[in-house]
RNA sequence: GCGCCGGUAGCUCAAUUGGCAGAGCAUUUGACUCUUAAUCAACAGGUUCCGGGUUCAAGUCCCGGCCGGCGCACCA
């Protein structure tokens, strides 16, 4: 059966809705509209038929009467879920329904599938993951959640620009994985007889172009992960990575605090709002507090990164953490913080100065050589971000991949990778320069108020179907 | 990868102790001139995820597999 080509239309539901609020029940307005949609609800009565129809802008019904709508019978007898173009004027039903009363009208796709229970939805996971338009249709909240997403990632950008940040690109295919601590998907170049590795962070591509000269950028990126999935973790996830030539750790704290915030702002309109049943804050200033801090006034002790390494590890144990021989004091502390203090840190915070020993790529802190310049926020338990003032030292940044490198070679499949290349750049002169890194993903998840990263992400990562 | 839970009509869900596999919506047919998940009547709709096993008898019990949810591990 051939449908149309084009529909020309001139009006949406929203829009209609709000223009003709003042139409009476059973006033005719005489104007005539062009609408186009889907068919989710049908009723018909005798000689008059009422559909609801979505457009992308919302509701609005179709009012078809014998005699007056051309083809009526055919009308009466359209699918839920059949996209219809329709002319006909505005007016309000007797009963108090805004109305399309249809003149003329066009059937633009016949759905030969069922869109899920208009009353209940689609509620099978499997169903609405791998049939995504599906679920769509029929579930609203899937729709509001993509769409906050979406209206998350373009404040993101538009912030982004506005402070003076330039968007780039950098490659996804690497010959080495590098810029953070994860394992990689591997791949095979067939024309240069090489394995590649898609790309883990863009990190070091984007401080390579601070070096040239591109004093504040950034990129919105997808990166990968060859991990477990859960629903907090999806193989390939969104990432907003940002460079801002000679700023430190602290005002890049500043920026992020700002950005998120902002970001609530300019998609929800506050920046307390409630996430998951429980009131969460994002409001600035954000607290700033150091993880030996935390970690000492969870634990009722003084620790900190020059604590006996012994003193730590106990700790661990006592806890049920697995202590690795590889382990030093810094990467003690780090994962003592980590069962200790996260769980219960809710409203947005920093958690700063990190270990060197866990942070390969950060400038040493000043007055602590076994620390760094280094932040992670965290909201509604879960981290949200990571930035520091970048390591631009090339001697020490060797001796941080060799170090990785000896990790590496003792069993640490995640461990990093020397990037020559990267080194070399160091040596042509990174100046002072802050990096940020937020999961636009997780981030996505609390201003859609999800609490599966499965749920703002379009079309997640499924298990192939097999048998 | 490990553990727990789940998979029944196109969709949402029932099915007692192991005893004829059902309902609502959707589809099809009919009635109805202001409906709002319209209503009413009727028809049709099944590899109970797949493969084995136990049993007179399996949606139900046992074993294996597939997919998903949650937790753990890994991580952001």
């Amino acid at each position: 059966m051939t449908t149309p080509y084009k529909f020309a239309h001139d009006a949406f539901a929203a829009a209609l809705q709000q223009t003709y609020s003042f139409l009476t029940d059973g006033e005719e307005s005489g104007q005539s509209v062009r609408v186009a949609g889907r068919i989710i609800l049908l009723r018909r009565q005798g000689k008059l038929a009422f559909a609801t129809m979505r457009d992308s802008s919302g509701e609005i019904q179709l009012f078809a009467l014998n005699g007056v709508a051309e083809n009526f019978e055919e009308f009466s007898k359209l699918h839920l879920g059949d996209w219809v173009g329709v002319a006909g004027e505005v007016v309000r039903t007797k009963r108090g329904e805004l109305s399309v009363k249809v003149a003329s009208w066009e059937r633009l796709a016949e759905a030969l599938h069922n869109f899920g229970d208009k009353w209940a939805g689609i509620a099978d996971f499997d169903l609405r993951y791998r049939h995504r338009e599906a679920d769509l249709w029929a579930n609203e909240t899937t729709r509001r959640s993509l769409q906050r997403r979406s209206e998350m990632v373009r404040s993101v950008r538009e912030r982004c620009w506005a402070a003076g940040f330039m968007e780039v690109e950098t490659p996804i295919l690497n010959a080495i994985p590098t810029g953070a601590v994860a394992r990689p998907f591997v791949t095979h170049f067939n024309a240069l007889d090489s394995d590649f590795y898609l790309r883990i962070a863009p990190e070091l591509w984007l401080k390579r172009l601070v070096v040239g000269g591109f004093e504040r950028v950034f990129e919105v990126g997808r990166v990968f992960r060859n991990e477990g999935v859960s629903p907090r973790h999806n193989p390939e996830f969104t990432m907003l990575e940002l460079y801002a030539a000679y700023w430190n750790y602290e005002d890049m704290m500043s920026f992020t605090e700002e950005l998120v915030a902002g970001v609530a702002m300019d998609v929800l309109g506050t920046t307390e709002f409630e996430y998951q049943g429980r009131q969460l804050s994002l409001t600035t200033p954000w607290a700033r507090r150091s993880m030996a801090e935390l970690t000492s006034e969870a634990l009722g002790d003084d620790l900190s990164v020059h604590t006996p390494r012994a003193v730590l590890v106990e700790l661990l144990l006592e806890r049920g953490v697995e202590v690795h021989a590889s382990w030093g004091p810094g990467r003690c502390l780090a994962e003592l913080f980590e069962v200790s203090c996260e769980p219960s840190l809710w409203d947005a915070i920093f958690v700063t100065e990190y270990p060197v020993e866990v942070s390969p790529l950060s400038r040493r802190h000043p007055r602590d050589p076994e620390l760094t310049e280094r932040f992670e926020s965290y909201a509604a338990t879960r981290e949200l971000s990571n930035g520091f003032s970048e390591l631009n030292d090339p001697v020490d940044q060797r001796s941080r991949f060799e170090e990785q490198a000896r990790l590496g070679a003792a069993g640490d499949d995640e461990a990093m990778r020397i990037d020559e290349d990267y080194i070399k750049a160091l040596e042509w002169g990174l100046p002072p320069t802050a990096g940020l890194g937020v999961g636009m993903d997780r981030l996505a998840m609390l201003i859609a108020d999800e609490a599966n990263i499965r749920e703002v992400i379009a079309f997640p990562t499924l298990k192939p179907l097999r048998d």
